[in-house]
DNA sequence: GCCAACGTTGGC
DNA sequence: GCCAACGTTGGC
């Protein structure tokens, strides 16, 4: 089954232009540090839909679409004392956290946060939760629709 | 830089 | 298993 997820990224760490610069406009997706996080990964599907979003940055919100072009893997970067990402706890036999290659489609007009919160169709949104800070969340078929509507107007705010 | 909110750690 | 302290996230 397809299903839809929002995914964050740092684009002082990785941009959505950097992934539409890779090969194949793809790129692993790793450092993931949150169990929540993870077990999502390891939900994920091919061909699954991925809003594209920028956060801890001038501009916070959705800016491209994406979509899951693999299946989850061991993070590599946990394996890697010289990597930030690097879990002195995590075995080759046995990893703790996983990756999984992502493939931007698209880049939209920026859909940012703060008209996210003015569309009632986005409402029910985990990502727009009071105090919410996973950097993968489940989106829903209605408010994957409802974005990608939003996303053909101009800008409302 | 501030701060709310949440996850993780570690003592007991 | 409880829970206080601490660390992190992320918007502003």
């Amino acid at each position: 089954m397809t299903r839809h997820w929002l995914m964050k990224a740092e684009p002082a760490e990785e941009s959505v232009d950097d992934f539409l610069a890779a090969p194949a406009q793809t790129l692993p997706w790793t450092g993931v540090r949150n169990f929540q996080a993870r077990n999502f990964i390891r939900e994920m599907s091919p061909g699954d839909g991925v809003l594209f979003y920028h956060s801890s940055c001038a501009q916070p919100g959705i800016v491209g679409i994406a979509e899951i072009a693999g299946r989850a893997e061991p993070d590599a970067t946990q394996f890697d004392p010289a990597n930030k990402y690097h879990d002195s706890k995590a075995r080759r036999e046995k990893p703790l956290w996983s990756q999984i290659a992502v493939r931007v489609v698209r880049k939209t007009r920026l859909l940012g946060l703060s008209e996210m919160r003015s569309a009632p169709a986005l409402e029910s949104m985990i990502v727009l939760r009071r105090g919410n800070r996973l950097s993968i969340t489940p989106v829903t078929d209605a408010e994957w629709r409802a974005v990608l509507t939003l996303l053909d107007r101009p800008p409302a705010v």
